[in-house]
DNA sequence: AAGAACGATGTAACCGCTTACATATTACAA
DNA sequence: TTGTAATATGTAAGCGGTTACATCGTTCTT
């Protein structure tokens, strides 16, 4: 590998004057420029990122801990951010968190000691302690998703309460009359408000009651099952908003299962938007958050 | 942050002794060792990860450069290399390449700088030269899914044709008698080599014809018009083969739009094993690869 | 025309760690 | 007891950059 002094040697100044030239800083003369760039040319010379990294510059990477990036929200966001990085000139680290604490602070640990640049979490499991921790470290930290803690680092999330009164009075103006809603994990706060939206609009509806919802853990399976409790407790309900489209997914095949017709007779409603979505029988409606432009 | 230095001095011996310590090389005498290790938790001492890297030792990264995290397919395939990677203690960056060489080579060209360790290509179109120039330079590669060149680099493939095969067999096992063939791109050799199985089980079939085959991208909506081409020469067909579970999925939606009946009068069978094929309606029979067994 | 200010470049210290080599201590064989 | 091998530890030279500081030749000011 051509070092910067093999540079230096070939156009007769100094490592300085290279490293000078490299980054455009303090003056230096047009002609030795040119001089230097040649050599550049040359050699194919190009900086050592870890070197510099190690003289205290950054190093081009961000770090981007997700619950896990076979779940299509996430691998969206997870494209997202992957493109603008590389565009940008960074790169990414990927992490699989399955949303627990542990392994987020197994990656933070693993990545510090790599000089990362930053941090984006998406995951909703990092524990306060260790977002506080990294501040202190002065590394730059996005939250995705997840509800702000007092400490001034970036966040980023949707109106889920806002898109789950949408939801709900899309079901309402479809001629919806007992809507069911399945809610994702309450420690999830887009669960919680998306959940509050849901309550927020049905509330006043007649014959409202809070048996109207189940709990579902975001994946398809818990959504199938969670209709299937919910079609037990009330044979008679005609929609179904939930919290996020795995779920909505898992009640399509509830319903079907069920023989019940679909739109027909119960109308359903999931929230995100991707892409999987469009690929379930009957296409399923959806609130969708801008995931990709999110990353 | 605390360096070496700082437990150098607060356990009273020379850098080099910490070092020795950290590192389990050369023989230390355990009373020091000890004392080093003391120091050590107490003033919580990690190593500082670059400053390795630029003194010869790995950096612990891995590439994993691969067309589209978006791609079921391949966020399988990238959560088992960053499950065991992370086992391992190695960190993943990832790269999507969308197919093209010039993003791959754009990445190659970053991500030597930054000392990655190795590279693994799930892409299929690295240029020969580029995966050349990394070998030259003694950087360990994978190739996921790609045809060998002659090079001398881990290569990691499943039987396509031996799958294909399985996969038509199945169709006629179960009836089938005019089997249709949705091909993948032909540069990619996985899709060759699926397209050589098909041939060579159906190739040898009654009113065998080349028309039974249509090309396809390899994502769903191209699955959808190769039927409905397929459709327009052949209303007669009973089976389908799509060369990927992506256009096995648009398949099923041509059919459905049509009308037709699966898997009544016609059955369907994808390749790959990705979850998405379980959510579709009804669930679509493939040939499993075991891609997260492969990454 | 002398001194200030500036531009261009070189020198060398430093980033934090590894490691070849040197030194010192201890043990063991002859 | 002395030479030698083995053990334990320190010294210092890198790894490939960045950058504060020093140096030197110019041009500008008055």
């Amino acid at each position: 590998m051509t070092t910067m002094r093999d540079v230096a040697r070939l156009s007769g100044v100094s490592v300085a004057t290279v490293s000078r030239v490299m980054n455009q800083k303090d003056s230096v003369n047009p002609k030795t420029a040119e001089l230097v760039m040649k050599a550049v040319e040359q050699l194919q010379y190009e900086p050592n990122a870890v070197a510099q990294g190690l003289a205290g510059k950054k190093m081009g990477i961000i770090a981007l801990i997700l619950p896990d990036i076979l779940n299509p929200f996430f691998s969206a966001l997870a494209r997202g951010v992957e493109d603008v990085a590389h565009t940008e000139g960074l790169t990414v680290i990927l992490g699989n968190s399955d949303n627990l604490s542990l392994k987020e602070h197994s990656y933070i640990k693993a990545l510090k000691k790599k000089h990362v640049d930053g941090f984006i979490f998406a995951s909703n499991t990092i524990r306060d302690e260790d977002v506080e921790a990294l501040r202190n470290d002065g590394i730059p930290i996005v939250l995705l998703d997840r509800g702000l803690n007092s400490e001034s680092c970036a966040v980023i999330r949707s109106k889920n309460r806002h898109g789950a009164k949408i939801a709900v009075q899309h079901l309402i103006q479809q001629g919806c009359q007992r809507i069911a809603h399945i809610y994702g994990p309450q420690e999830f706060i887009t669960a919680r408000e998306r959940l509050l939206g849901y309550e927020e609009v049905v509330g006043g509806l007649n014959g409202y009651s809070p048996s109207l919802m189940v709990s579902g853990q975001f994946d398809i399976e818990s959504g199938l099952k969670g209709v299937e409790e919910m079609l037990a407790r009330h044979p008679d309900i005609d929609g179904i908003f939930a919290g996020n489209d795995l779920m909505a997914i898992g009640a399509l095949k509830a319903l079907r299962k069920r023989g019940i017709p679909v739109p027909e007779q119960v109308k359903v409603c999931g929230f995100d938007g991707i892409a999987l979505t469009e690929i379930t029988e009957p296409v399923l409606t959806t609130v969708a958050q801008p995931i990709y432009e999110m990353g």
